[in-house]
DNA sequence: GTTGGATACGTTTTT
DNA sequence: CGTATCCAAC
């Protein structure tokens, strides 16, 4: 223990910093104090509902620790984002230092250093033992693009890029090989079982995948490099080992887990090895909130904790202090409707409030109409755009409604869907970087060659082959003479790397590349570049705020900018939108007023999830995240018909969308049913499909100008 | 070997 | 429509 902690140390009866929590709140926070200084506490399973005060608890809970003595260093704490674990770090020492405060003590700024993402702590843990384990410890981590790219290449090499002439099927491309990859990784799980239980169409190709499983994996570890799912599955590899699982182990006091529901057997098997008999492990989440399981989350290693660790204290939370009754009523009667029983109704704390909406609409185009008039009427009585949301299920889902908004001048923050770092001209910039950073790196070798006009695949090839034969040195590619580039162009990149890669280069280095860069841009892409031009700047600002390259790229693969436009930082920081996101952003978070939308069977369940019990159930656990993320105001809007996505632009083609399964008559009679029908659409859909225009283009536009 | 045009086809959610 | 692959022309 330091003596810094000895100075926090209070008696432990003090815990007034305590009194703010309810009952179960504060037991769960104050859990297993009886030992001195609040070691070897029993295993702890806090099951919080929706808006119960989770992250209060946990926070309270971290804060309590390390009041009662306990080492901050010694805390890991796992979250599933990065988001979640600032904030319960920022919460955590505003408790202390006001506890301390009301105490007459100086605040000491306790942070927990070992917070963050269990990607994030593995990638931490890996490189420090890397000498141990016979790993490269400036690895680099591949994120979803990269990793996609390589296991392309390595598809291409193995001959199943090309179409078979025998009326075979396509083999998978890139982005469902690695989905099957990473399924049958944190699953734990034979190639056999992952195909046909949840990639049934490419079941007959899995000796190929199996090939070229292998084949990626030899890739990755000859680069150097790992991927997201190697950052747990190494983190479990050395956890299996005796010595090293205790030794880590033995670091932590104590292990909390946030958002358990949502971990996968990795994880579960991580956490098993570093305590394994559950004391000094505490961990939080809610049964009714698992949507992870495409990504192999289990929701059985939260029901079965108790059975795993034999002395379990299971504490509940179901006293909702962010929704009102009304919006609980209905979140509760669609989730009593589960084929699985939940253990906890919500009860609100604020009210019974105002019935929520159900908004049958035309179409999407009257949907997104629908919703900008809501938005901004709420906004006239004082409800600001940064407390209401849209939520949707997929990220396209949202085009029309951001169409309008910008039609009418309502700024908004999407967050979810397509990705700042999946813009070719952000992956270019990086792959420099990365190359830089680690001259292996094949797939940012490859992207950073091929920026340079008249270098193709072949020459990348040959260049890449030049450069191991070099010792991997990056200066010595300048003497490497491309077949059909310019050379003084070739030239120019190979310094501009080589540059990066120089020691002390960073960050003074960083506005050259840049610079070279944006050179290239208008000969890459359809001028005007100048937003192009701009994600490089900052791109190159917030990297020089960086100590070191591989820092800047870790913290950017691993917690990538969530929102589109989120990396202007401070811009936008005072200025009001209104957030667009998907569920499985929004997860955690609450607004006063929610609308969702394209509630219909189709995306409410989604069409690809109704096939099994399983995944239909994990589909109205989204819908229910969805709807108890409002506080105040819930609206469902359930467009009619939708046009189908793979015709010209302004065409026809629809089809009308059947009303979601989960809209059951005990659901619906928990929302108030409004129908939103301009007159020239009602009358369309009443069958006057014939003759007569019911709007005249030409008489509207002459109009404008009498 | 590279580039641009023609053609075929498509399973959502994220660390 | 967007993306991946194929094919023909430098």
């Amino acid at each position: 223990m330091s003596a810094t902690v000895d100075d926090l140390q209070v008696p432990a009866a003090a815990d007034d910093h305590l009194a703010g929590l309810n009952p179960a709140q504060r037991e769960a926070a104050g859990f297993g104090m009886a030992a001195p200084c609040g070691w070897d506490a029993d295993p702890l399973l806090i099951l919080a509902g929706a808006g119960s005060g989770k992250t209060q608890t946990l926070s309270h809970r971290a804060a309590h620790l390390v009041l009662s003595g306990v080492d901050p260093r010694r805390i890991l704490l796992l979250t599933f984002s990065r988001r979640a674990a600032e904030e319960m770090t920022r919460r955590a020492h505003a408790i202390c230092e006001s506890a301390l405060a009301t105490r007459g003590r100086k605040g000491q700024g306790v942070r927990l250093p070992w917070a963050g993402t269990f990607h994030a702590i593995g990638a931490r843990l890996l490189r420090e033992y890397a000498p141990r384990l016979g790993l490269d410890e400036a690895f680099s981590i591949l994120d979803r693009g990269d990793a996609a790219d390589l296991m392309d290449v390595a598809r291409h090499d193995a001959g199943l890029a090309a179409r078979s002439r025998d009326g075979g099927k396509r083999f998978p491309r890139k982005d469902t090989c690695l989905a099957i990859y990473s399924a049958a990784v944190n699953r734990q799980a034979p190639l056999v079982e992952v195909l046909d239980g949840w990639f049934p169409w490419c079941a007959e190709h899995h000796d190929d995948l199996k090939r070229l499983f292998a084949d990626y994996t030899a890739r990755k570890q000859a680069r150097a490099t790992l991927d997201y799912d190697d950052l747990l599955l190494y983190w479990h590899l050395v956890m299996q080992n005796g010595a090293l699982a205790d030794e880590i182990g033995a670091r932590f006091d104590h292990v909390l887990v946030d958002e358990y529901q949502d971990t996968n057997g990795l994880q579960a098997a991580i956490l098993q090895a570093m305590k394994p008999t559950g004391r000094g492990l505490t961990v939080v989440g809610d049964d009714a909130q698992a949507i992870y399981g495409f990504r192999a989350a289990e929701v059985d290693n939260i029901l079965d904790f108790p059975k795993t660790y034999c002395g379990t204290q299971v504490v509940t939370l179901e006293a909702n202090y962010r929704s009102t009754q009304a919006i609980l009523d209905a979140a509760n009667t669609l989730m009593g409707e589960a084929t699985r029983a939940y253990a906890k109704q919500l009860t609100a704390t604020r009210g019974v409030g105002v019935k929520p909406r159900h908004v049958t609409v035309m179409d999407t185009t009257a949907e997104a109409r629908w919703v900008v008039d809501a938005v901004l009427a709420r906004r006239e009585t004082g409800i600001d755009l940064k407390r209401q949301a849209v939520l949707f299920r997929n990220g396209h889902h949202a085009n029309d409604l951001e169409i309008e908004l910008i039609r009418r001048n309502v700024p908004f923050k999407k967050y979810g869907g397509l990705k700042f770092l999946e813009a070719a001209h952000v992956k270019d910039f990086l792959g420099l970087l990365r190359w830089a950073d680690n001259p292996r790196h094949e797939i940012a070798a490859w992207r950073s060659m091929q920026i340079v006009p008249g270098v193709g695949p072949g020459t990348a090839r040959q260049a890449f082959e030049a450069l191991e034969a070099a010792g991997d040195r990056i200066e010595a590619l300048a003497d490497f003479r491309p077949a059909r580039a310019d050379r003084a162009a070739w030239q120019a990149m190979i310094e501009t790397v080589a540059a990066l890669a120089a020691d002390n280069a960073w960050p003074a280095a960083l506005a050259p590349a840049a610079a070279w860069y944006k050179a290239q841009l208008d000969t890459r892409f359809e001028p005007p570049n100048t937003a192009r031009a701009g994600d490089i700047d900052d791109l190159a600002r917030i990297g020089a705020r960086y100590g070191d390259a591989p820092a800047f790229l870790t913290e950017l693969t691993l917690d990538p900018p969530q929102a589109t436009g989120d990396h202007n930082d401070d811009a936008l920081a005072d200025e009001d939108y209104l957030i667009l996101s998907t569920v499985h952003s929004a997860k955690g978070q609450e607004w006063d007023s929610v609308h969702v939308l394209h509630v219909a069977d189709g995306t409410f369940p989604n069409e690809f999830s109704t096939k099994t019990e399983a995944g239909l159930e994990e589909e109205r656990r989204l819908l229910y995240v969805a709807m108890t993320r409002a506080k105040n105001e819930l609206s469902l809007i359930s467009p009619l018909r939708y046009y189908v996505t793979q015709q010209a632009a302004y065409g026809d083609a629809h089809v009308y969308g059947a009303n979601s399964r989960f809209l059951t008559p005990a659901v619906m009679a928990c929302f108030e049913s409004v129908v939103d029908a301009p007159a020239h659409d009602a009358g369309r859909a009443a069958g006057q499909a014939g003759g007569e225009a019911t709007l005249d283009l030409g008489a509207a536009a002459a109009a404008l100008w009498q």
